[in-house]
DNA sequence: GTGAAAGCGCTAACAT
DNA sequence: ATGTTAGCGCTTTCAC
């Protein structure tokens, strides 16, 4: 037995049925009487049936709309790739039957309220979205759950959905990962203390940098009595002019932002401190084959997007179970393997 | 235009022609008048036709057959993780009419004869395997090759197939790789010399060996003037009791095998050395968690096992094309991390 | 050379 | 409550 793949049909005979009836058993339609739903019962104990998912999509075909909530590609690098993976995904999902809608905003809050609003009204099937003021704009978000479409989430989580998944990172892993590999950099924590920049953030980010300073913070403080790590935040490039001032006894420098090339005119003059920062953008990309930046940590928007399409559409598809959360583990890119990460 | 996506049918509409005469034209399969081939080549230049991928395959579904020619599980750790990798494909492609049937082979010429000779006369669709005695078994790929059935190719590449996937390492690279983290972990190549270790190798396994070691050694030889490195080899434990002879200024090992492990009573009593090895297996894991080893780089059997059999279903129910070759990317594994990458 | 039609496995509307 | 049937888009067989 369970060699072959049974069909309904299969089914239908076995248990002296309908392919209806057990069409109606199998998806607990109801109207069935407990006679026919016992003999049918007693058929899928016996069988190992796995309906044909291609079959049930073909049937289901109609073409499937999915938006996509997503900052604008001026909006830095970053946004640029996460729209790459969208894209990449749409473009194998076509012959499928899916189609994307797009909705860029420019991160002020009109804007974002604006493009949602429109996501929201258009019926469409699925939603993919990086959710950025939450607080101001909780009637949205009641909206959109209202709506009960499956969603992702790209970098931020939102709670209370019933289909939601989420894509992201483990904050303060990944801080606790910068540690370890400053660590072994330096060479044993000994001499010299840590910076930790929060370079250029943006509104409704910080918490992410946070948890990514207190994982730094973390690693330390576990493995050595104490490690001297300061803190720096700017949110433009005038204010890091005097950053030199900071960097006599600097070991490493450790940018919880995608920002780290800033520092690259600073870091020229001091080329034995240890740096590592986030994002492949081309800036930064730069600076690792440079040298100025020793390790990178690739947060993947590319992937990530790709796995929040993908999701959703193997939701659409195939009815597969949407998971709660997707978290990606962040790559450690230096100059010698670099070339493994982009394009 | 362009909007909707078109079917066969209004192709045929349009050019006022069967569906089975676009079928043909589409599909060259000749026996169309010249007059009928135009009008209907006229209708797919207006129109962008994407052949609905499901209705192919449902229509074609004949239970598709994927032979793996791999190594038994007791071969060791990795070829477990290959296993696995494999079994994750087939659970999740049942439901697509893909089955498997597993050759497994112990290393010896002949075991991976008999199971690659039974795989070959058993009419497969698809073949994953793992090549090894490539030479003294010819006769046996040339058989293969005239099966003209699409093979994916883990670990070794052969050459000469017509639809033929690799799924492998870039060695030397991640040689390089393997230099550049031992670099950064010994600051800045000065004191100490280094050890590069080719510990328990298997025959077949040593080109693999050598490229990874030269990677290394292009590495430090690039960067500078000279960095003193002594090459290891050995196939059995016994030959490195008295390695503790060497130890006594290296600042750092390389182990190209995935045996890193047995050499975790030396490190014990030489804490300061830098550890790079390969692959997750339970006892590297250990090591990598007590500390004993820095880095553990995974070559991630388990993925490109999985991306082998997916790559030939993509084919086999999609007829989507067979790519030459997937390099994967080394995953850098520190005891920070490495919950990323178990489980 | 061409069109008509069956059928892959499933769902859902429609009879009974 | 249950069985029957049409049809998703494609391939392939079979008449003509």
């Amino acid at each position: 037995m369970a060699k072959k793949n049974h069909t309904l049909k299969d089914i239908a005979v076995l248990a002296k049925v309908s392919r209806g009836t057990v069409d109606r058993v199998i998806h607990k339609r109801g109207r069935v009487s407990d006679e026919a739903r016992k003999k049918v019962e007693q058929v899928l104990d016996q069988i190992d049936y796995r309906p044909n998912l291609i079959a049930k999509s073909l049937k289901k075909h109609k073409n499937h709309m999915i938006g996509a909530v997503i900052p604008k590609k001026e909006e830095g690098e970053y946004w640029q790739q996460c729209a790459r993976g969208i894209r990449k995904a749409e473009i194998e999902l076509r012959q499928f039957g899916i189609s994307l809608i797009y909705f860029p905003f420019s991160s002020i809050q009109e804007d974002f309220e604006k493009q949602l609003s429109k996501a929201i009204s258009q019926d469409l099937d699925a939603l993919l979205l990086v959710p950025i003021y939450p607080e101001p704009l909780q009637h949205l978000f009641i909206k959109l759950r209202e709506l009960k479409i499956p969603v992702a989430f790209l970098n931020t989580n939102m709670h209370g959905f019933e289909q939601a998944v989420f894509l992201g990172q483990a904050n303060r892993k990944s801080g606790r990962l910068a540690g370890q590999l400053m660590d072994y950099m330096i060479n044993d924590g000994g001499q010299g203390k840590l910076l930790v920049m929060h370079l250029g953030i943006k509104s409704g980010h910080s918490t992410h940098l946070a948890e990514k300073e207190n994982g730094f913070r973390a690693y330390f403080s576990e493995k050595y009595a104490h490690t001297e790590i300061e803190v720096l935040s700017s949110d433009s490039t005038s204010d890091i002019t005097d950053l030199e001032l900071h960097l006599s006894d600097v070991a490493g420098i450790f940018v919880t932002t995608s920002k780290i090339h800033q520092l690259n005119s600073h870091l020229k003059l001091h080329p034995h401190i240890k740096t590592i920062g986030y994002d492949l953008i081309p800036r930064n990309i730069e600076s690792l084959k440079k040298g100025s930046v020793n390790i990178l940590l690739n947060q993947n928007p590319e992937l990530q997007s790709y796995k929040g399409i993908t999701t959703l559409s193997d939701f659409l598809l195939y009815t597969k179970d949407i998971p709660k959360r997707k978290l990606f583990p962040v790559d450690i890119v230096v100059s010698e393997n670099i070339d493994d990460f982009i394009q």
